[in-house]
DNA sequence: AGGTAGAGATTGTTCAACAATCCTGCAAGA
DNA sequence: TCTTGCAGGATTGTTGAACAATCTCTACCT
């Protein structure tokens, strides 16, 4: 801190201002409060996990009396998730787990085609350091892979598009993929077999990251937008093959 | 109704429901009650037309007072304009106009120009009738533009970009594309002279749909892509000359 | 000047009650 | 048989009040 210090980064002390970031990125830690959004962690998991399927209904008093809240503290946790897409509410009648369409496929889709391939073509001059939450993504993805574990491999593999989406350092689109990704969640219950949904894409993320390293960025945003044409048609075909 | 009835557009009477459509979608417009969206759709228009300005307080007991609302449902509206990008909620301290900085800015178009080159380039095939909405948005911001109506320049060019999002046929497009514009409304209100903002751009959108009308979707796109540049640098130099 | 404690104001959360709306089932009529 | 209209119960929408938690500001102390 005083002069005497041996070690000193910037020329003037006092005036390092490099660790504020990474305080003010743990603030959001233990900001988190308010119950509403607590409720809303306990019933995103539950949805995402696909314990609470798409078309059931979320009543308000007897989930009242499940989490011990206040009706209306229950109903703010409900508008966060409708935010997220995770619930639909229709008025007058409640919120339920929405039931998406072959048409919502292909939205989430297009839209993810766009924002990811244009994120990885304007990666000019990224820094290295930047993909080390990639690479421990794919290697989560492997490691669940050589356990057998297909629900982790999924996981790994929506975290691996978040943080390609968060090298762009654009609030909006990181807001908006953690959306997307969320009701591709609802997608991906409706299907039986995990498997063989998510098993060909933890070679083809190791293959798009080394591209990523190698700096071939075009070839990389072309690669993606394949990769997420093949996810797409498997995913539609075993939307239409579902019971 | 009766099988002597002569006009009959189906084989079978009482089997054509092709008009169950038309009627679906009027069916949105009455279901709009709700007093929280009432309230918010007040201060959405307040916030947009910039009589609140970025920086000021939305004081909970004082809009209850003059809106006549319970302070719950006060604060559901707060909510939906939260999520539209219109308010920050900051915790225990209440809500306030944005104040949006330059990163935002940059962020905004970099989202408009990705999406809206996007849905033009995939336009293929499209119906000419379609086009009618955007014809309808350019002869206004014209007539406004005689008129020197500054700001209905301003609204029409919005709902010309909003009507060229939606021809993509993508709910969440025209979602996103609805707060961006909204977000973009907001930094439109920090620059004292929305003439000069705003005159350029009612022949580039005459020239843009002219592209269109010709089905040259590639090189509308890339003069789309050229225009948004072109709007975001002078927004930016307004922005930094602001006081 | 700088830091601290407390008062006052504002927001967060809960509860209880009533109004408005939806769904269900049943009965009356064509 | 099918449709229509009408209760009844159940659920959501909205309100008002109360208390707890937190922030802001002022006055005070060192």
């Amino acid at each position: 801190m005083s002069s005497s210090s041996e070690i000193r980064p910037t020329a003037e002390p006092g005036t390092d201002t490099s660790w504020l970031r990474a305080v003010a990125d743990d603030a959001a830690l233990f900001d988190r409060s308010s119950s509403a959004e607590r409720v809303a962690d306990v019933l995103r998991r539950r949805i995402t996990e696909g314990v609470l399927k798409p078309g059931t209904q979320l009543s308000e008093e007897l989930l009242k009396e499940a989490l011990q809240v206040s009706r209306n503290t229950l109903r703010e946790a409900f508008r966060l998730l409708t935010h997220e897409g995770l619930l639909v509410h229709r008025m007058h009648r409640g919120v339920f787990v929405p039931d998406l369409t072959e048409d919502d496929l292909l939205d989430l889709y297009r839209l993810r085609r766009v924002l990811e391939c244009d994120v990885v073509r304007a990666l000019d001059g990224l820094d290295p350091d930047r993909l080390e939450p990639l690479r421990e993504d794919v290697a989560a993805g492997e490691a669940a892979a050589l356990a057998e574990d297909w629900i982790s491999v999924g996981t790994a593999n929506m975290r691996f598009h978040r943080h390609l989406v968060g090298l762009a350092g654009s609030t909006r689109m990181d807001e908006i993929t953690g959306r997307l990704l969320a009701e591709l969640r609802l997608l991906f219950h409706v299907i039986a077999t995990p498997r063989a949904l998510h098993e060909p894409y933890i070679a083809r993320n190791r293959e798009l990251l080394e591209l990523l390293e190698a700096g071939e960025y075009t070839r990389a945003a072309d690669e993606l937008n394949a990769y997420l044409l093949d996810s797409q048609a498997a995913l539609l075909a075993a939307f239409r093959a579902r019971a």
